[in-house]
DNA sequence: CATCATTGTCTCAGTTTGTGACAATAGTAA
DNA sequence: TTACTATTGTCACAAACTGAGACAATGATG
């Protein structure tokens, strides 16, 4: 990472949301020997468009190429500036700030992004800094760096504000879901409990389904039709 | 503005709502001896937050301390970086970019605001690099620079979206309004005739109003209560 | 074939929204 | 003083939407 390859002060960060076992999860990293968790984040290149460096970044940690992400606010206090964490990730990956590092101590702005993703098709990467990149639920994250657990709040609020307006839901599952499925999501994200026949009654009327044949799960009771978005 | 004094590559742009006429307006800048419009703007000293920066760039032009300030998205393709239209903006207010202004031909990421604040509250300021800071109405707008048009309109998108759910439509009027002064705000803004009943209706049932005195305009017929928001 | 959990759909009541009606008001004109 | 007019605040009714439960159909099990 020379410093003539990315553009300084400008940073972004990712909310990678997945779905498994009934929880809404996202994707933390672990640096190296420092007990240090994470976002992923990355820089620009000079001359990258903004979008393509997210979406370069994602798909180093989970090597999808067609992902769903929407920017939704950009950190630029000048409290989110902390040399001392910065200086403690290089150094235990043995990397002196001298040696063209020293622009990563300075202060950032971070364009913070969501992406959603179908936990199944992903089998996380750690890069060169971190140990590994790991789901957790979002209940139960870990202690993050700097400003991270703010962004991660700001996201799950914007996510839920969208929910219902953009309808995104069916990005976090497979092509083809059940009803239910798609219920236990939207259930994740927004934290309660909806009521089964409300639900499948207003997806029906919003009319951005298609219906596909039944799916047979060996249980002993009516099979449920699956559906995909149009 | 020697360059010490900001952060390289990164810029800001404010879309400043105002409402006089009937119609939606906002604030755009003139520079000298160039015939090219712009969206105010500015840049972010080294040790001040983002915000900070808007409000200090808002409270030059318009005078205005207490603004309703909203962030909405971060503008960072590489095509909107075109060196021509700042060297052209710097020869034509006789500054040779040699002189310390190198930093303002390199590529910039924008963050945008919009604002919105009372007509009768602003007398605009231009500032060193502009003739003029005028308002104009949305669908009005001369030819602008780079692609703060985009900038306009997802601005406006935002502001449509945000209407209902955060009830800002009120920043747009003096402290006290009458319902159908605030019905034309939500008219221009959404660009589509309401229904005066249900609008009524709609506003008194979401109990953020206050109801003061009547207002005797002399024209004949009955005289509307005034409001403020709560 | 009886049992059981789950699903798709329907019904009914309660709430919200679209639409127009109507009386009250504050001036103007006779 | 008395019509007359434009606008306002409120109400009434129908249409649309939502919450909550009922119920038959289904796909396995024993």
């Amino acid at each position: 990472m020379p410093q003539t390859a990315y553009l300084p002060h400008i940073a972004y960060d990712s909310v990678i949301f997945g779905f498994s076992e009934g929880d809404l999860k996202i994707l933390i990293m672990e640096y190296h020997n420092t007990g240090l968790f994470a976002l992923p984040g990355g820089f620009v290149q000079l001359q990258e468009n903004l979008n393509d460096a997210v979406l370069r970044g994602l798909n180093e940690r989970t090597g999808l190429t067609d992902i769903y992400l929407e920017q939704f606010y950009t950190f630029g206090d000048f409290s989110r500036f902390d040399p001392e964490v910065m200086r403690t990730l290089l150094e235990a990956n043995g990397i002196r700030p001298d040696d063209g590092y020293q622009w990563m101590l300075d202060r950032f702005i971070s364009v913070a992004y969501y992406a959603l993703i179908n936990y199944e098709d992903v089998t996380p990467r750690p890069d060169a800094l971190s140990d590994s990149c790991e789901w957790y639920p979002v209940n139960e994250l870990p202690e993050l760096i700097l400003d991270h657990r703010q962004i991660v709040e700001r996201a799950i609020q914007t996510l839920r504000d969208n929910l219902d307006r953009k309808l995104v839901g069916g990005n976090l599952l497979p092509k083809k879901f059940t009803m239910n499925e798609l219920q236990n999501v939207y259930e994740a994200i927004l934290g309660t409990k909806l009521r089964r026949t409300t639900f499948q009654r207003k997806m029906l009327a919003a009319e951005v389904l298609t219906r596909h044949e039944k799916h047979f799960s060996g249980k002993a009771h009516m099979a449920p039709y699956l559906y995909s978005f149009k």
